[in-house]
DNA sequence: TATGAATGAGGGTTCATTCAT
DNA sequence: CATGAATGAACCCTCATTCAT
């Protein structure tokens, strides 16, 4: 290989480690499966990553990192609860389907160790994501009042099982809009008058 | 080992196995834990399972196949699809957490091979289920007209991501009450007159 | 290889440990070399043995246990501490010359988790086995009176140097007359009348 | 890295190695850590060594001729064989309890090929260093007739032992002072008239 | 003279599976 | 039916050494 800068051998790693880690999952990713894939040899991976769990976890950290970054670039651009929650949803499962990957953080796994604290991190950013919409949209009347942490954890949890499908190649995708519909009008058909 | 029925033995291993998939997950199970735990030799596991996928291939269709008798028991006595709905999630999340455990299927570890088709065959009925509770309560009136596969996948959805919850061991979770009352109403107020 | 009984291959692994061992060090003896030395599996090994300083230790505790039986049996022997002494060099220096090998445990690479203690308790033994041979010689008038502790240290660490010796192939051995006679008789010309 | 001389390169990691190779033993210090010890990189290592065995030959060669030195110089000072012989031991131990460290050289370890030589020329000279004083103690009448050659081994003997109780950090030690004593007057008792 | 990224053989260890008993 | 000793490929990781810069 290439006496190259040290990041690039580590963005090479990285990119490969995901398409590695999302074909096969953590367990069954080796690290020479990984090493052949970077074009690197096994000792270079170390070089980079402390073991094969830092290596997973600084993949998931920046995914993380970019899904948070893409959801609020496109959650400030809307102000209407209503609208935000759409705009949650859309670019929620546009990401991931996007990125048929490690968004699914197998914590218990990874021995609990790292990975744990990255993820709670992360779902406790999100969870309040949901929330703070709710809560604003309870506040200005255009919704319904209710209990808003548990609502934002279903609404969360609906999203998780889109990416469970996606993770498990499954035919049970549902489209943005029709999730928004749900999510915000509910099964029960309107009252007249 | 004491002479036994080959059945109380494959019952035995069963168990013991559910218990310690249930705790290691599969990939950290090993047959040996599985075999000290069932208080069987190791070569007895092979007399009853043809290896290890099979094992757990097989604790999966018990285990599937008991949340669908669950299921079905409880949501023949309900007739009301707003009942009805109300019990699926109920039903669906109480099993969840009475059996945290192997209700997620991960059949791209397993090579593909048994795992997906037993899979595919119980997410059908459970959206099935979902579907027709849906198709009913427009049929009756009571819910508004939408897009039936799509609303069930979406709710199948919020499900899915609960047991993910209780899987990781987060505590992210949500009565069925809750959860009811978003799905069946959703965050919007109900205009008034 | 055959199914046998499990002590047989121990025994296997045993011999054909102290044989790579002793050639090749600690350090540099592989589990792979012992395996293949002990006509066994790789995995075997690791059916009798926790792991490579297991194995080591046990060889370890076998030897010492044999040395400290060798010596005690030919010790018992004799009463007259002159003789006990001449006795006990002659057993040590002819020990280490038929089993030239481990008898050098090197606490520090192993960690200093096991080794240590079962060196530290057989050397304390040899050490009082010594000094107690000086103490009664000094009691019954035939040693002159010295620092018994200090006295047995210079020549418990005389033989470990011979086995010092032995394990690095050197040609400077010595009989365990001679030593004999320097431990009892000194340099110093004996004083004429 | 600054530019410097090679040879206070070469001098400062000499200075690292030691510490380094007497923290941890040859096999477990790596190159990368005396690399970071001398604070030079790993392949300047390679500038001024040949490999790791060569870096820990000469290593070895200077602390034997400083050794040999020092000891030489404390001798020339003495002409009693008797004193020369408390001395020999007294510089001895000191020597070893202040450099406590490398003066077991592990020839068998380093694959025979260059250790030994250097290995077998010093203890020679130790050797000889000894049998010269008690011959020339013997013609002076203050000796008594013995086996020369041997008695000098194990009085070396007695002294490497020493070393290997540094070594392993074993709470063996002993004082010169008795050490001598015992070489010099033996246990046994001086006749009275 | 100096760097440190890169290499890859080899280390200890695990574990699903087989088979003689 | 049942056992558990035995297998060996594969795992993660280390490290002496090289070489483009």
């Amino acid at each position: 290989m290439n006496k190259r800068s040290g990041i690039e051998s580590k963005k090479r790693i990285l990119r490969a480690a995901t398409r590695v880690f999302t074909k096969h999952g953590y367990e069954k990713s080796s690290m020479r499966m990984i090493a052949k894939a970077s074009n690197i040899s096994i000792g270079g991976l170390y070089l980079y990553f402390k073991n094969k769990e830092d290596l997973y976890v600084t993949l998931m950290e920046y995914r993380m990192d970019d899904y948070a970054d893409t959801l609020s670039k496109s959650l400030d651009e809307v102000q209407d609860p209503v609208e935000k929650m759409r705009t949650y949803i859309a670019i929620s499962l546009d990401y991931t389907k996007k990125h048929k990957e490690l968004l699914l953080i197998r914590g218990r796994e990874l021995g609990l160790k790292l990975g744990t604290d990255i993820k709670r991190k992360f779902f406790q950013r999100q969870q309040i994501l949901v929330e703070e919409i709710i809560q604003s949209g309870i506040i200005l009347g255009v919704f319904r009042s209710c209990n808003v942490k548990e609502a934002a954890r279903v609404i969360r949890s609906a999203i998780r099982g889109f990416i469970l499908s996606i993770f498990f190649k499954e035919d049970a995708l549902f489209s943005h809009e029709e999730c928004s519909n749900l999510i915000l009008n509910g099964l029960m058909r309107r009252e007249r008058k």
